[in-house]
DNA sequence: TGTACATCAGTGAACGCGCGTTCACTGATGTAC
DNA sequence: TGTACATCAGTGAACGCGCGTTCACTGATGTAC
C-alpha cells in the first residue's frame, strides 16, 4: 500500500520519491494560504497538506513556522530589489521614480511577501540570507537616491539621511496602505503624482 | 469551595462577584499579551488567565477573537484622533504638523494598538464604532491640512487629495518603519525634519 | 560492470497540549408589586 | 418594607480538533572500490 501509492505519486509527477523541488513548492503553498487565510493561517501541516506531502516535510526542510516564515520574506526582499530596478519599471522617469514605483509595484504584486517581510517579530532576523536581501533593496533605493540628485546638484553628507528617510517613508506607508487597505485600483498614476510632488524636496530642484 | 473562592475574590478586590469593569481589564490584559507574544499569542483563554477570570467570560464579553481585537482597534483609533490634536503635541509649529508628529507619536506610545488597526484581516470591518473612530481620525488629517493650506493660499479641489495622500503616507510610512523596526529613540527630531521638507510640496510655499 | 555503504528526503503513527465552543450552573442586581 | 422574579455576569467541566514534535522507518541517490 505504501509502496503503491509511491508509484502513482510517481507515475504522476515524474519525479520519483524524492521530489525534487519540495522546498520551492513548499514556499508556494505556503504564499496560497497566506493569500487565503492571512499568516494566521500558515501552519506547517496546512502547508505540507496543500503541498501533498506528510505533515514532517516543512520541519524538515524549514525547522519550524519561523524557519518556513524567514525564507519567504528573504525571498520577497529579492524579488523587492529586482522589482525596483530601472529596467524592470517602464513608466519611470529616472532611477529614483524607477525604485519608488518598483517597491509599490511590488506590494501590489506580491502582498503576502510584503505583508510577512515587515513582521519582524515572526522572522529570525539572524538569517544571513535574509540580512542580505533586506540590506541589498535598501541599498538600491539609496543609490538611487543618489544617482538621481547627482543629475541635479550634489547632495552633501548631511542632506542624505533625512531625504532617503523621507522617500523611504512615503514609498512603505504608501504600499502599507494599500495592502492593508485590499484596494482594487493597480493603477500608478496616484503613485506617480505622489512621487512628482517630492522631486522638490528629495532634490532640491 | 466555589463560595469560598469567590468570597476571597470580593474581599481582595471589593467589587464583588460582578467584576464590574471587566471588559476594560481585559482590553489591558489583551494588550499586554500583544506586547509581550504579539498578535499571535493572543487567545480568549490567555487574556482570561491574565485577567484572572474564567475562559468563558470573555467570549461573554467580545463574542470571540475577533471581536475582541476589533474593540482594541477602535480604541485605538479613538487614542489616535486624541494625539493627533493639536493640544496634545507641545512641539508642533501648526496644526498640520501637529498631526503628523501627533500621528507619530501615537505609534511610539501605543505600537500594540498601532500594529492592530492596520491589520484588516483581523478585524470585523462592520464594527460601527470602528467605522466611526476610524473616520475621526482621518477626518482630522484632512482638515488639519486644510487649515494649514488656508493660511499659505487655497488649495483647489484637485490639490487637496494628492497633498493629502502625500501628508498621510509620509506620517504612516514612518509610523510603521518605526513600529516594526523596534526602534529605541522615542525622538521626534527625526519626524519634524523629515515634515520640514515636506511643506514646500504639501502647502505650496 | 557490479556491489556495498553512507547520506539524504520524506513517511506515518503516536504523544501531549492549548484552543474555541457548548452548556448547565450560580451569585448579584434591578424592578414590579 | 418585604417578596418574587427576570436579567445579567461570570463559572467550570466537558468535548472534539488541529497543532508541533518526536521517532523509527524506507526508498532514492551518490560514491568508493
Amino acid at each position: 500500500m505504501k509502496c503503491a501509492s509511491r508509484l502513482i505519486a510517481t507515475a504522476n509527477n515524474g519525479d520519483g520519491y524524492h521530489h525534487g523541488n519540495l522546498r520551492a513548492a513548499l514556499l508556494r503553498s505556503a504564499e496560497e494560504i497566506i493569500r487565503e487565510s492571512g499568516v494566521e493561517g500558515l501552519t506547517l501541516r496546512a502547508c505540507a497538506r496543500r503541498a501533498g506531502v506528510s505533515h514532517g516535510a516543512p520541519a524538515h526542510h524549514f525547522g519550524n513556522i519561523t524557519g518556513l516564515l524567514t525564507e519567504f520574506a528573504a525571498e520577497g526582499f529579492e524579488r523587492l530589489t529586482e522589482a525596483m530596478s530601472r529596467k524592470n519599471v517602464d513608466e519611470a522617469d529616472d532611477d529614483l521614480q524607477a525604485a519608488g514605483l518598483g517597491y509599490i509595484q511590488f506590494a501590489m504584486r506580491w502582498p503576502e511577501h510584503f505583508r510577512v517581510m515587515w513582521r519582524t517579530e515572526l522572522l529570525n532576523q539572524e538569517s544571513p540570507r535574509l540580512r542580505t536581501a533586506r540590506h541589498a533593496a535598501q541599498q538600491l533605493l539609496r543609490d538611487a537616491l543618489l544617482r538621481a540628485g547627482a543629475h541635479e546638484r550634489t547632495l552633501a553628507g548631511d542632506e542624505l539621511a533625512p531625504r532617503f528617510q523621507l522617500a523611504a517613508c512615503c514609498v512603505h506607508g504608501y504600499a502599507s496602505l494599500w495592502v492593508e487597505g485590499n484596494r482594487r485600483s493597480r493603477s500608478l498614476d496616484d503613485a506617480k503624482r505622489m512621487l512628482r510632488l517630492l522631486r522638490t524636496p528629495l532634490l532640491g530642484k
